[in-house]
DNA sequence: CTGAAAGCGCTTACAG
DNA sequence: CTGAAAGCGCTTACAG
């Protein structure tokens, strides 16, 4: 690879002017700029990030970390933030953790050795110090689709109201019996759902009963046996929410089993409007997310964070960014 | 951030020597060795990455391109590739590229600068210079459900074989008029299933009717109306064969509004195996990709060639890995 | 406006 | 076995 020393000796010049007319901060006579350049064409010359990085203290590359890229809502995440940071000239590292705190710890040590300049982050658990820790120093962090109250920038979703707002809705539609399909309840976006559906029950006027929620045992098929179990137990459903599409897949998928129909026996409504969901049969009403939006955002506010490490005036407190859901109404409610 | 030169202050030793033990490469006084060890711990030191790529001229760091992190067989792929590439002490750069050569163009130029050791692509069209450019200059590549006959290493999937099987199992099963929902013909995988497709027919002793074949017009939503107006035209097929499980779900929701069953009435078969496709009603009949092992085995492949450049005990002459393909039946094909 | 020099944090031949 | 020195490819204060 040709490197800077080629350059100026071709456009006979010093590497310190090849650096200044290439960083464009400082003035250069217009005479040796144009030989520079045109030494730059001729070389096919591109600087090597590494030594910049080296030199400067920051890497242009952030990191990803989500607990997997396979799970439904990451790779619209993933997408977004991609899409931003490589219009802004960052790269971005994918880090899959499986919310294990280990592979979170190697990794952010990894990194960190590797002037990584920022990380967003969707895998973590409440009690996570490790990740803690990041903004406590100073580095940059924004959470997404996580957070629990620190001083952080985050982007998220309103899961208490975005939940609320669909149990009122298969209420308002004359059900009475609305199941909740729980994932995993450590993880606050679930127990945040939960307690949507609690308050709108109560608001509603409707008991809470807890033989209606069902608790995921043993990933997302669990919900196969749990729905035959629960439909065929004292208290019959009308209506099962489900705090994830794939949830409400399999609960229909067990419904039919049993077979009940949808929406005339059951109304099955989803969360996060998966790519999926529009296209089975019959199409899922669901709660939207703006998965991609949320990404977009959240490599924005980190990269302007990471920015004002440098640039006082582009210094603003922490934020969370709440982004607006969607319920939107298809074919298995009726 | 605390460096080799705090690290020998503390162990009273000089930069070469805690080098020396952190590498391992050269023998060093037990007793020296130690105190360093214990520097190292006491200061929680670990080494910057970039000034040793730098040095080394590799950064164990490589890249995944894909068109979209979106489309439902990456995010498996993708986690094939970074688990394997973690527990080998390396990152992995997400790249999108949408298929767009400039894009592509972009990131191998940028990623160079920046010493990547190696890419996983795939994202490639079949005249991609700029790709074939790479290895033809020894540049560590494999290629990952994209393949062209080059002398590169590749890990894929046998096309046409696996279009060949599942035809000839709707053959079998008594089907006569068997539909093809197809893919953009451009992208040589599709046009590989598509001539497995031809060759079934024709050892199956049935016609190839162009009339049967669905050409993907924009998106793959557009095969629900091309599914409704080939339900409606003149040949009527009692089986169709998508050239992926998200066509396959489109056309069972095209279907199902004809008022046709499944499979009653027309057998569905998928291709791909994704997560949804044993969830939906009813559990879709596909050709399942090793998608996770395919990543598996590129990232494994790709980290040999890279290592085969410093110990060439480790070369081996590039070559395509053809992984098994599998026709899961389940009820959506009578 | 421009060059020589120092330095970012490593590694490794070269001496000893 | 160990240290001083050079160098990976940049950037930027310091002189001029």
């Amino acid at each position: 690879m040709t490197n800077i020393k080629d350059v100026a000796e071709r456009a006979g010049v010093s590497a310190s002017t090849v650096s200044r007319v290439l960083s464009g901060k400082s003035c250069v006579n217009e005479e040796t700029r144009r030989k520079v350049l045109d030494a730059v064409r001729v070389l096919d010359y591109s600087p090597n990030v590494l030594a910049k990085s080296l030199k400067m203290g920051h890497s242009n590359t952030i990191a990803l970390m989500v607990p997997s890229i396979e799970n439904t809502i990451f790779p619209a995440i993933a997408r977004g933030v991609e899409d931003t940071a490589r219009k802004n000239g960052y790269t971005v590292v994918l880090c899959n953790t499986d919310e294990d705190v280990d592979v979170e710890k190697e990794y952010i040590t990894k990194l960190r050795t590797r002037w990584i300049d920022g990380f967003i982050v969707a895998s973590m658990l409440p009690n996570s110090d490790h990740i803690r820790r990041l903004w406590e120093e100073g580095f940059p962090v924004v959470l997404t689709s996580r957070y629990y109250g620190d001083p952080v920038d985050a982007v998220v979703v309103d899961n208490f109201q975005a939940a609320y707002n669909a149990v009122s809705y298969l209420i308002r539609t004359g059900h009475r019996q609305i199941a909740l399909a729980l994932g995993r309840k450590e993880l606050p976006f679930y127990a945040e759902r939960w307690e949507g559906y609690r308050a709108a029950l109560e608001d509603g006027g409707l008991p809470y009963d807890e033989r209606l929620v069902v608790h995921e045992t043993n990933g997302t098929n669990s919900f196969y046996h749990l729905t035959k179990q629960l439909v065929k137990g004292p208290v019959k459903p009308d209506a099962i929410f489900a705090t994830s599409d794939p949830k409400a897949i399999v609960v229909m998928r067990a419904l039919h089993d049993c077979g009940l129909r949808i929406p005339e026996d059951v109304s099955v409504l989803g969360f996060d409007n998966a790519y999926i969901s529009s296209l089975i049969e019959p199409p899922l009403s669901t709660v939207s997310q703006p998965l991609y939006d949320m990404g977009v955002i959240a490599a924005k506010k980190l990269i302007r964070r990471i920015r004002s490490k440098e640039d006082k005036s582009l210094y603003e407190p922490p934020s969370v960014e709440v982004m607006p859901t969607d319920l939107i109404i298809r074919k298995s409610t009726r």
